[in-house]
Parts: C-alpha cells; sequence; structure tokens
DNA sequence: ATAGTAGTTGACTAGTCGGTCAAGTTGATT
DNA sequence: AATCAACTTGACCGACTAGTCAACTACTAT
C-alpha cells in the first residue's frame, strides 16, 4: 500500500557518515537532507527528530558492521590473534576514512558520546551500550586467552574496560593530531594490558 | 588610561566551565555572557570570536592549573609514585565535578577536541599543543623511572603517548557511561603499560 | 479501474545563532 | 579639572536552526 521509498535508508547513512565526519552539532537537519536528496518534509515523515534520526544512524550502522564484528572475533581463530586483527583494522578503517576526508575522524562512538553524553540521555545511551557489545567481544576474547593460560590477567571484564578505554583514547588523540599514525601499533600495548605471558614483545611508535 | 574592568576573568572562567560541563557547540555565546554577567557588545569588545574566546580561556586554565602539575610531576616525588597521585587527582577532579553536575564531565581538552578537531583547525591545534604538555609530564616521569630501573620500557616518548591514550580514553569512557568509578583504579594499569618490574599487581574494577 | 495509503513537496514558523555598532559611561592619567 | 582611552550598553543584523503542515502525487492492493 502506498508508494514506496529509498529515503530513510539515504539518511541513515549520510547522517551516520556526516555526523561521523565533522560532529553531531555542526551537521544540521538541513546538510543532512541536501546530501541524501531528501526535502526535509520527508525527513520528518520518517524520523521525528534529528536526535532519533542519530540514534536510528547508529543502530543501522551497528547492523551492517556486526557480522565484520563477528568475523574478526570468531570462535575460530585464537583469542590473541582476535585483538591483533581487531586493532589491525581500526588503524586500516581510520586511515582509509582519513584519505578520504583529508583528517582523522575518530572513534564514531566515542565522538558524538563525548560531545552529547552531558546534555541528551537518549544519544548517550545508545552510544553505551554499542560500547558495550564492543566490550563483549573483548571481553569473549580475554577470558577465552585466560582460559587457553596464554594470557595472566585476575578479572577480564575489567582487562576488556582496559582495553577499549586506550583504544578509544589512541582514537582521540589520533583525531586531535589529525595522525592516524598514533594508531598503528595498537596490538602490542594491548597485549601488555591484558597481561600476555611469552617473552617482552617491542613497544613502538 | 580609561577605566577597568574584570569583565575579560570572568568570561575566560565562565566560558571554560561551561564547555567543559556541556560541549563547544551547545553553549552559545549569549550563555556565556549570561552567566558571566557581561554584554554580549562587552564580549567581542574583549575576544574576537567564540573560537578565539575558547582558545583563550582553555590557556588561562592551563596557567592556573599548572603549579599544580608541576607539584605532582615534582623531581622531589619517585616517578613511578608521581604517575600514581595524577591518576588519583584525576579521579577525584572528576568525582568532584560530577557531584557538582550531575553528570560525568570527561577530559576538557579531549572533549572539546574530539569535538571541533574536524572543523576548526585552531582549536584543534590548542588542545594538541595542551595535549603535548601533559605528555610531557608523563614522558619524563617515565624516562625517569627507567634510569631507576623500576620499569622495563624500550621507548618513554611512546609509553607515555600509550599511557595518555589509556587515560583519555577511560575519561571518555566515564563520560559516556556517566559513571566515575571507572576512573577509579587507573594507576595499576598505567604501570602494566609502562612494564613495571616488582611483582604482579591486583587490577580490579 | 479505483480506493486508499505511503511518501513528497515547498512554503512556513518562531526562535536562536554569532557577530556589529554607534552612542554613552567611567576612571586613571595629566 | 580636563582629557581620552578603556569599557559598557542595548538595539540590531542576516543567516541559520529544528521542526510543522496542508496540499499534492504516485504506487500498491483490491
Amino acid at each position: 500500500m502506498g508508494r514506496t521509498s529509498t529515503a530513510k535508508e539515504k539518511l541513515l547513512d549520510v547522517a551516520f557518515k556526516l555526523i561521523w565526519d565533522q560532529s553531531y552539532g555542526s551537521v544540521s537537519v538541513d546538510d543532512i537532507c541536501q546530501q541524501a536528496e531528501v526535502k526535509k518534509g520527508s525527513f520528518y515523515h520518517f524520523f521525528e527528530s534529528k536526535a532519533e534520526l542519530a540514534i536510528a544512524a547508529y543502530e543501522e550502522h551497528w547492523r551492517v558492521k556486526q557480522p565484520e564484528m563477528d568475523r574478526i572475533f570468531s570462535s575460530q581463530t585464537p583469542p590473541l590473534e582476535r585483538l591483533a586483527t581487531w586493532a589491525q583494522f581500526i588503524y586500516e578503517v581510520q586511515k582509509l576514512k582519513a584519505a578520504e576526508h583529508g583528517h582523522v575522524c575518530g572513534c564514531p562512538y566515542g565522538s558524538i558520546g563525548s560531545e552529547v553524553a552531558t546534555h541528551d540521555d537518549k544519544i548517550r545511551l545508545k552510544c553505551e551500550e554499542m560500547l558495550g557489545r564492543t566490550l563483549r567481544y573483548l571481553e569473549c576474547a580475554i577470558s577465552e586467552a585466560k582460559r587457553d593460560g596464554v594470557v595472566d590477567c585476575p578479572c577480564p571484564k575489567a582487562a576488556a574496560n582496559q582495553v577499549s578505554s586506550f583504544v578509544m583514547g589512541a582514537m582521540v588523540q589520533a583525531k586531535i593530531q589529525n595522525d592516524v599514525e598514533v594508531l598503528k601499533n595498537l596490538g602490542p600495548t594491548i597485549l601488555s594490558i591484558i597481561g600476555e605471558k611469552k617473552s617482552a614483545v617491542a613497544v613502538t611508535t
């Protein structure tokens, strides 16, 4: 019944990209509509506010991204290798994004979360949820590494939090310094945070 | 010559606080003027733009904060103790701020930097500078720890970057989860990042 | 064929934004 | 006491903000 439309999908896609490339506050509904080639009236046919669009856009982005995360954190891969692949993946994505836009874009969740956490609780909660999903991958990998005895770590959940903090902070730093190379070698530090056994691993810039 | 005024100082102080509590984009010049009890005309007598005010406000904040940093990172204190005190200091400041405003405010430099880095290069550079100043304290402490042989770390500068990333990321995470307790025990993780020798230190939530 | 609904359109609010300015006031210097 | 620079004031600007709405159109299910 009624006509069909791709406007909603275009809006979700454009909104996520623009907010990631710039920021939530500096991207206007008009900007999003223009880039998506959708009139503002249509925007408000699909979404009841800018905040609701942002939340939907981030949820949609996760839906698309999840299979890749499942692949990276596959049980078929040794747990420490998962973490290394994830670190490398982050670097590659940021490098691509930076080349495309002329500046480092940072973590999409961390950026919007840090920006609006103090004055938009709904968006803050969505970010918290996304963060939680990532933490689950990390915790799972770390506790398996512990079970395998390749890691010396009293609490995998706490370790997952620390790893997540470190990686998110590195992305903030890369964004502020506008230098993607900050993210080049996150792997070894991640390992030293979770207390890998083995021999010493070189920690370089 | 001419009359004197405290308007400039009030504007710097109020601006820093409001931007820290909220965000750069969501705080208007009118907000700042109202809170500082200064008319907008006077604002533009002292500052040529909102961005210039922000930069000046951050510089002024550092000027006030530096003596405390000098004290924390005093050469009179053993290097690893400096780091522990710094970590504790961050927790205390954030706890106070959170109690005052009802939400975790996060790192003032990281928040504004992450928000505007992609569309205001002047502010981005100021944040980069502030970050650099902090890194100098860290690098100095870490290289002294290395010299004292209490730490096993190939490159103090890289280690300082990693520590800074971890702490900044923890502040982002605390802000997004609106939970200051995330910052309660940064010390042990900092030590494991820089490769402290000693026996194992409990890493808890 | 047509009814009915999903989607489109553009003109429209009402408020806010950063920023300007000319005229007025104050107070330290002479 | 007079001067003049430093500071204050409030009205004002045009651009932009998120959001509204009634009229219109196209498509799908019958």
